[in-house]
DNA sequence: ATCATTGCAAACACTTTGCATACGC
DNA sequence: GCGTATGCAAAGTGTTTGCAATGAT
């Protein structure tokens, strides 16, 4: 158990690495958090879960980590909420749900559709869907 | 021309009071705006582009009236550029495409993809293209 | 010893709130 | 005259920046 989270921080550090990114502890640990947290959590969820095990830490650190990890595209900004950014580990191609009663936000995997952008190029494209979840409608 | 102006004027003051909106000159100003200005400006600009013509017109008073109208489903909030709201007046059913390079952003009416959302109950639905527009891209 | 990362505090940008003034019916 | 809209200033949020201290090689 010990030694399988230790290969895990092993493969974190890999792959930091291999985007040009030095592997801090920090950033170690923040990038794991994502990889065990897929909620799509805000900078300051990030923040309050990780500051109970590394005392130390800032708001700063995770800013420019989760920043610095997004520009080397590791992560993916969300702009679902209006007011804050979420983070997102998986950037393979899918889109986003979320509830406006719970606010989860599920990841939905469907073949993309193709849009027609009238002679633009398009280079990126964000789809935000917002309603009641499964849950929510169950509990209703 | 100072007539068709009138008659504008009167329109927009009917469909504010239609939906229960008392038609202050300030809110009527802020639509007439938004009409003719289909930038999908943010508070901002609409309070900067104004206020040269309604010398006391005061930011919380835009804050107030397009928050009021997109309340009402007069004009809707787009997320797109991540540290600020953008209004758009027209709540037809299309998408936006924001060109990354001149920051401008196009409608783009397409028949709205069926998106299978997993179970979950999809109430609305944000689309947002990114790249380089025909513009920019022929000026380059 | 050098260079990069961290973390504090302050600054920032956008938006909302509290409240007194002014306006419209 | 009464209720509402306005507008100022202040507060609130989420995020970024400047910079000194710390840490890694």
């Amino acid at each position: 158990m010990k030694r399988e989270n230790k290969i895990y921080l092993e493969e974190i550090k890999d792959m930091l690495i291999k985007k040009g990114i030095s592997p801090s502890f920090q950033r170690i640990k923040i990038y794991e958090y994502l990889m065990k947290n897929r909620v799509h959590p805000s900078a300051e969820r990030v923040f309050l879960d990780l500051v109970g095990e590394i005392q130390t830490l800032s708001r700063t650190t995770v800013y420019n980590t989760l920043n610095l990890l997004s520009d080397k595209g590791m992560i993916k900004k969300l702009f679902i909420d209006g007011s804050f950014v979420r983070f997102d580990i998986d950037t393979s191609n899918h889109i986003h749900f979320k509830c406006t009663k719970c606010d989860r936000i599920y990841d939905i995997y469907i073949e993309s559709p193709k849009i027609m952008a009238g002679g633009h190029k398009v280079q990126s494209k964000d789809i935000y869907l917002y309603g009641i979840c499964k849950k929510c409608k169950e509990e209703k």
